[in-house]
RNA sequence: GCCCUCGUGGUGAAAUUGGUAGACACAAAGGACUUAAAAUCCUUGCCCUUUUGGGAGUGCCAGUUCGAGUCUGGCCGAGGGCACCA
């Protein structure tokens, strides 16, 4: 058998790729971009997979004369490089480019299709300035403001924390009691286009469900309305939000968020201080607000009853109700509000029930939020819910004391990060207290490099003289921020600014931006679902909103989330972690670590991760197995968008069918002309011809595994029909169809192959014929079951398969003798006879 | 608690609009080659039958249909998202 060297062959067509452009200058334009990594020091399984999914796309539609857009770089700001700089004293700009440096050298060995001259790094100071600029541009148009919110406060690193890195209340890396703290922070104000972002995932046509499910439900539009209630003697009254107006006549308490304005009326009530400190202090992790109790403050005030004369209704403080969604106040319904039942049985407060739930004089014991009509609700009994709803909002808006009025639960982008190794916000402080942004012709603002990370909090805070500046336009005195933005502010426009990553007017040209955006394939993991994607949605239409020139308010068109990359974790009696080459299988059963033979505890398949330490490095792989091998592992088996489960022995087999496709083309190439024959020649270019018809289709349907399956199928067709009667010439012609093929999946290998046959067209896609097919498999079944199959001439006549049946098939001997009361005829499928017994 | 998705051999999985269930691969068992092993190749894969053949079968129970992995209803199980959002 002729072997190749995989090393050797990569190496010499990876030089041809590295100056490859998939550029079709008069084709379509077709712009497939992956998630760019975040340089954390390798390159893992995750971005094999994704960067393979994209790869396969961006080849596929180059050969189909597309002209295609396929860059990469870097998202290059972020905690790590901090927090690495502190362990091991090299500079987070040192140790993000010797990562950058080692991750692209590891790209390159995949034989990627990328087109390196657009290269981008967030933390450059030419990619960070455009983006200084877009945050001015979003000041002035008003999507920009500061505002004071509670943030997760680490007192030990003097930092906020995001949401994910506050662990069971104490801080991810200090394990300090995390304390709410109010902070003057910035905001992108991105609720401003909560309806558009909402309305326009329905345009989204080539977007999961899921995804646009769950952006959906993240924004959380709801219905209601706004209602006053008066506060018995006084002219105060409080507002509140409702969904379900309707249950009004069973209101029996209303509460208000402790951080509600009302408060300032308690703020010398020490029990009310005492009460909003213990509500401060409990736990913002989901778990802590699930179980935590619901506790009350009475204010000891009533308000009045809006429908109801005479009926006054108590005012507590509650733990439950969160200032930062709807007025920050609600009337507590508990007969059909689960938290409100829960309130109203431990201060013993009235339950009213006003939707019937069939069985009236039951007790209840829980909240009834079910559908029905109303009872003891004065003018709206024997009413639906819904009906109820738009009868009482239209009472309460006829009597001016509320309206209508619909809710979003997306809340505004917090942006600033007390961190060094981001963007510097570009805003000043004047000394009169005025906050302006820095003159657009003074920028970047650049980070300096001069810090010391060993100091606790901001570096940027404590840097002797960095912040100290002055205004361009008058020459007053102004202090910097010293807060840098949200990584995810990088990441929200990098794939614009890839149309035209050296340009240095603006933070794109536009006429390049008209043609290349929006992105039509864009493929990542499915945890940026909402975060990411809903951030970069935003910025587009942002920007679309400031620029007229520019016509895209949607970013990406087709969007494809791949599966994790998963493995078993080993750990060795000791509860110890253990990487899978530390460890050996005996067999099934039997898995032993190889240093000392003792026993190791398999775990389940989880997704790769350092922790588990149930990582399979690639570049490992790909120098045992080569590029191709690995490729073509991980696109076979499952379908993209599921999980994958390594296995070695699927590399090493994927290895193996390589090199016998390598020995087929030799085989091939060597044949000289024998007899041949014109019946089975024909037969032969049909499979093939089906063969490119299958493949084209899957890979249009994102299906790789079966593509992959249908190769195999390919070469067990070829090694048939070397024993028959084909010429040479017909077979040569046909192995390079099938290696044009495989171009998308092993590059490599194809384009040696394609070279061996010496191939003069190798950048032209084989053409894919429909109807083909002269013969097909005809299903005749006899009440509903099969058979026979017979093989018959497309587009037979019934009378025709009618007597090919009765002739000679299998299913002569259930038709003979028995009467036929119905045939069920479809071309090309089946037949069907239902006969009485 | 609410919302969504998915249940097909020992395993990963195929199966255009309802029309041949299990393609293709991994693992396993048996065999061939070999002094032996590795590699390679072949066969098998639920039940009945010596074979031809027949039967059951896509989580469970019903339904629609000539025909259901695919459609409808209920149940069971797994995974994911959201979560005091009023």
């Amino acid at each position: 058998m002729e072997r190749v060297n995989f090393q050797a062959i990569e190496k010499k067509w990876q030089k041809k790729f590295s100056s490859l452009k998939l550029s079709n200058p008069k084709g379509e334009k077709f712009y497939c971009l992956e998630m760019f990594p975040y340089p954390s020091g390798k390159i893992h399984m995750g971005h094999v997979r994704n960067y393979t999914i994209g790869d396969v796309i961006a080849r596929y539609k180059y050969l189909n004369g597309f002209n295609v857009l396929h860059p990469m770089g870097w998202d290059a700001f972020g905690l790590p490089a901090e927090n690495a700089s502190k362990l091991n004293n090299l500079h987070p700009k040192d140790w993000t480019n010797k990562n950058i440096k080692i991750m692209k050298d590891q790209l390159k060995l995949l034989g990627l299709s990328i087109d390196w001259d657009l290269e981008i790094s967030t933390c450059d100071k030419e990619y960070y300035k455009h983006q200084q600029s877009i945050f001015i541009d979003f000041y002035n148009q008003g999507l920009v403001s500061r505002k004071e919110t509670y943030v997760n406060w680490d007192p030990i690193e003097k930092s906020v924390l995001a949401n994910e890195q506050v662990i069971n209340g104490r801080g991810w890396r200090s394990n300090a009691i995390v304390e709410r703290k109010k902070l003057s922070q910035w905001f992108f104000n991105i609720t401003k286009f909560s309806e558009s972002l909402l309305e326009d995932l329905t345009k989204l046509e080539g977007w999961p469900d899921k995804v646009k499910l769950m952006q959906a439900n993240w924004i959380g539009k709801s219905f209601g309305c706004e209602l006053n209630f008066e506060i018995e003697n006084t002219s105060d009254s409080v507002k509140v939000f409702t969904t379900r107006p309707d249950t009004i006549f069973g209101a029996s308490f209303v509460a208000l968020s402790v951080d509600h304005p009302f408060n300032k009326k308690f703020n010398q009530n020490k029990s009310f201080l005492e009460f909003k400190n213990e509500c401060n202090k409990s736990g913002t992790t989901e778990e802590a607000i699930a179980n935590a109790e619901k506790l009350g403050f009475n204010t000891k005030l009533f308000v009045k009853h809006p429908f109801i004369k005479g009926k006054k209704i108590p005012i507590y403080f509650a733990n439950f109700v969160l200032m930062d969604y709807g007025t920050g106040a609600i009337f507590g319904c508990p007969a059909h509000d689960q938290r409100d039942f829960e309130f109203a049985k431990k201060y013993n407060l009235e339950i009213i029930k006003v939707v019937s739930d069939n069985d009236d004089k039951k007790e209840l014991i829980e909240a009834f939020i079910g559908n029905g009509k109303l009872i003891n609700s004065d003018f709206l009994n024997g009413l639906k819910v819904d009906d109820a709803k738009s009868k009482i909002i239209n009472e309460i808006e006829k009597r001016g004391i509320g309206s209508k009025k619909t809710l979003y639960r997306l809340k505004d982008w917090g942006i600033s990060r007390q961190r060094y190794w981001g963007c510097p916000i570009p805003m000043i402080y004047l000394e009169d207290g005025t906050i302006v942004p820095v003159d657009k012709s003074e920028l970047p603002v650049v980070l300096p490099d001069d810090i010391d990370l060993s100091t606790q909090g901001n570096p940027l805070e404590s840097h002797p003289n960095w912040k100290m500046t002055t205004q361009k336009s008058t020459g007053k005195k102004a202090t910097r921020e010293t807060d840098t933005l949200d990584t995810f502010v990088d990441s929200s426009w990098y794939f614009m600014r890839f149309c035209s990553p050296k340009y240095k007017n603006g933070p794109f040209d536009e006429k390049k931006i008209n043609y290349w955006m929006p992105v039509d394939q864009y493929i990542g993991g499915i945890e940026h679902a909402i975060l990411h994607l809903l951030y970069s949605r935003f910025f587009t239409k942002g920007i679309n909103k400031f620029n007229k020139n520019i016509n895209i308010n949607e970013p990406f068109k087709n969007l494809f989330t791949q599966g994790m990359v998963c493995h078993e974790s080993y750990k060795d009696l000791n509860g110890e972690w253990l990487y899978p080459e530390e460890v050996e299988r005996k067999d099934n059963k039997n898995v032993i670590k190889r240093k000392d033979k003792t026993k190791v505890i398999v775990g389940p398949p989880e997704s790769m991760s350092k922790s588990k330490k149930n990582t399979i490095d690639p570049e490992t792989m790909i120098k045992q197995y080569g590029a191709d091998a690995v490729r073509w592992f991980i696109l076979s088996d499952s379908p993209p968008e599921k999980d994958i489960q390594w296995s070695d022995a699927g590399v090493a087999s994927a290895n193996k069918f390589l090199q016998k496709i390598w020995n087929l083309n030799f085989v091939i190439k060597n044949k000289s002309d024998g007899s041949s024959d014109k019946e089975q020649e024909k037969k032969f270019t049909l499979g093939i011809k089906n063969y490119v018809n299958k493949i084209d289709s899957s890979i249009k349907n994102f299906r790789f595994n079966v593509s992959i399956a249908q190769f195999y199928e390919i070469y067990n067709f070829f090694k048939e029909n070397l024993e028959k009667k084909i010429s040479d010439k017909l077979l040569k012609e046909s192995i390079i169809e099938v290696m044009k093929l495989m171009i998308p999946f092993t590059p490599h290998l194809a384009h040696e192959c394609l070279e061996l046959a010496n191939c003069k067209t190798p950048n032209k896609w084989p053409t894919v014929e429909k109807n083909i097919l002269k013969e097909i498999n005809l299903a005749v079944q006899i009440n509903g079951k099969t058979r026979d199959i017979i093989s018959v001439k497309k587009d037979f006549s019934e009378k025709e398969i009618d007597k090919l049946v009765l002739d000679n098939s299998k299913a002569k001997k259930y038709i003979e003798n028995k009467k036929v009361i119905k045939k069920i005829f479809v071309k090309n499928k089946i037949i069907n006879y239902i006969i009485t017994n």
